[in-house]
DNA sequence: TTGACGTATTCCGTTATGGGAATATGATTG
DNA sequence: CAATCATATTCCCATAACGGAATACGTCAA
């Protein structure tokens, strides 16, 4: 078996820096293909493949405008990944760290004997 | 040029479920190499390569216990993930689907010609 | 219809994945 | 030292990604 399809999940598709790029450009609205050619500086075809992998995850939905293509950010395939990541969030906390410092020094103490009186 | 690699970084890295798993499990606490084999139910030498992806992105800390090798969870590189959804959180909060409904609603009032009186 | 525009698809080559199987390395025990 | 346990590395294979270049498709204007 080779590495999952950059279209199994959003997990996949996501892992392309380009592909974040063109999902943080659709937050602040709706753009045609070529908007985005220009502002990523990319070749279309390339932008064009993107796009598909991102329509196949549902990450972007589009809508025909003439000869134009608009496309539209669809956020909710990210839900996962940020439901997946909301176990960790603690771990980068300060409030996590202070007791991690907490956790050392009664560490510390019960090596010390354990009766400290 | 070909797909980034998995040690690129945490979203890369993260995209492969088995490693996601193994996070998971050590979100519980520090483990052998061996626990991990069998908790994923997985081949060893699979859990030792996984393993060194995330050890790459230093997803992951190792520590010598005479034959053993206990790793242990580092969640600090999922932060950028975390920070980068931030901004498309609130496209689905429950809160965020009700604005669109408001916006919604007005766009109907202005079609109806805007004096509504 | 023809041409031009906007976008999608196809073909190419390079690179790397992930699983399986076999084997290598390192540490401990007897 | 030899045997064994715990883990890592290597080799093989099938699959597919990504960028580049060329081209196909769909729509609109003259």
């Amino acid at each position: 078996m080779a590495r999952a399809a950059t279209t199994t999940d959003a997990f996949n598709a996501v892992a392309e820096p380009r592909r974040r790029q063109i999902l943080d450009l659709l937050a602040q609205g709706e753009r045609p293909v070529n908007d985005l050619v220009e502002l990523l500086g990319l070749a279309q075809p390339q932008v064009s493949k993107h796009l598909r992998v991102l329509r196949e995850v549902d990450l972007v939905h589009v809508r025909d405008e003439g000869r134009q293509r608009m496309y539209r950010l669809n956020a909710e395939p990210l839900k996962p990944i940020h439901d997946w990541l909301a176990k960790y969030e603690q771990a980068w906390s300060e409030r996590f760290e202070l007791m991690d410092e907490v956790l050392e020094e009664l560490k510390e103490t019960e090596r010390d004997d354990g009766s400290n009186d």
